[in-house]
DNA sequence: TCCGTTCCGATGCATCTGCATCACTTCGTC
DNA sequence: GACGAAGTGATGCAGATGCATCGGAACGGA
């Protein structure tokens, strides 16, 4: 058993590499040898980890969700004592990337939701996301108000912040505006249901 | 003066081509050469109706842009009998593009979206189209609510709609679903305000 | 020490891409 | 009817891309 190397970091370096392309120019932007160059490594070894360019987005965009998803447990865990309320708030914000240091995470995952509407294992990766986000969100709500019917809700909620998070992107709304539309969502949430 | 020929149709045929394309394969897939091969027309035909492929994107996005902005002013126009909450949902209903038969052109908006969000020239024509769909929203709010701040409500319901479409495309949602979301947050948009 | 397995990095290759070029057709004008 | 500008489409070209290949380096076991 020669020289062992670990693959498994040797690929998240590589998806990181993948991420930084993206964010700069898109999913087309990203290709074996950029990537390989910005991972510091050679194309060969990229070859090695991912048998195909499929692969390894498909392992890239993997990695991003798993980062988005630990980025909302860590938040909602970092706090529990707090009301479910602001919980549910920090988890839209998390959610949503609308700070400036996620943003390029954003892009990314923009980038592969576009295709994802046209690569069936793409899209497979991120219905399992949404699902999670999805189910994390119905749980929070339904402990925490009296709607009639969490899913719906649950579903409204990240809908929305996944069109707030898009149009930050553009341009067309700017951070602060999408926290405020958030916010009073959330307020809408509470005030209507309590009454 | 000799042989004049009609540029304005021809590059709205190009653009069609262009959007039958991204729908099949993503923005990625769109090349001079489809293009041309798709709209019966040669690569040097392409070529002198866009100087470049950029600006052809960019006259194919203006033009979807101005086709469900259409679409969405006719819907409206249709039945101006109605009372504003049905026109708020059926303009709403038709940005969102649930229809199968829009699916097309949702897919391609997506697209476009997501390459925006790396490509200033785009992302303007993109936010155009928001700002235009938002002031909208809000004039159609601001009659029929008595909401306190219409603005943030239509941000808010362009969000929705927006991410709604996204998350058919993907497939998290059904069409069912999404209308179903919509429709109960228009409901909560009149019960609480109404109250 | 030496061998063999595992991994690496460079190079090759077929293909495709966007754009430029250029001979040719078409048609209004003189 | 001929001239010539406007428009057309085939072809050329340089560069990029994904993938395959191969000689050799690195390293653990005998």
């Amino acid at each position: 058993m020669p020289r062992q190397v670990d693959h498994e970091s040797r690929r998240r370096q590589i998806a990181e590499a993948v991420c930084r392309l993206a964010d700069e120019s898109g999913l087309e932007g990203v290709t074996l040898r950029d990537v390989a160059a910005r991972a510091q490594v050679s194309m060969g070894a990229v070859q090695r980890c991912f048998g195909t360019k499929e692969e390894m987005l498909v392992f890239a965009l993997t990695h991003i969700g798993e980062r988005v998803a630990a980025r909302v447990g860590a938040r909602i865990a970092a706090s529990p004592a707090q009301s479910a309320r602001t919980a549910l708030g920090h988890a839209a914000t998390e959610v949503s990337l609308l700070q400036e240091e996620h943003r390029a995470e954003a892009r990314v995952w923009l980038a592969f939701v576009a295709q994802a509407a046209v690569s069936p294992s793409l899209a497979e990766i991120v219905r399992t996301n949404y699902a999670g986000l999805q189910a994390l969100f119905a749980r929070l709500i339904a402990e925490a108000t009296e709607t009639a019917d969490p899913e719906r809700t649950a579903r409204t909620l990240l809908a929305l912040t996944d069109g707030l998070t898009t149009h930050v992107l553009i341009g067309h709304l700017t951070p602060a505006a999408a926290l405020d539309v958030l916010d009073a969502h959330l307020n809408d949430l509470w005030g209507p249901a309590a009454a």
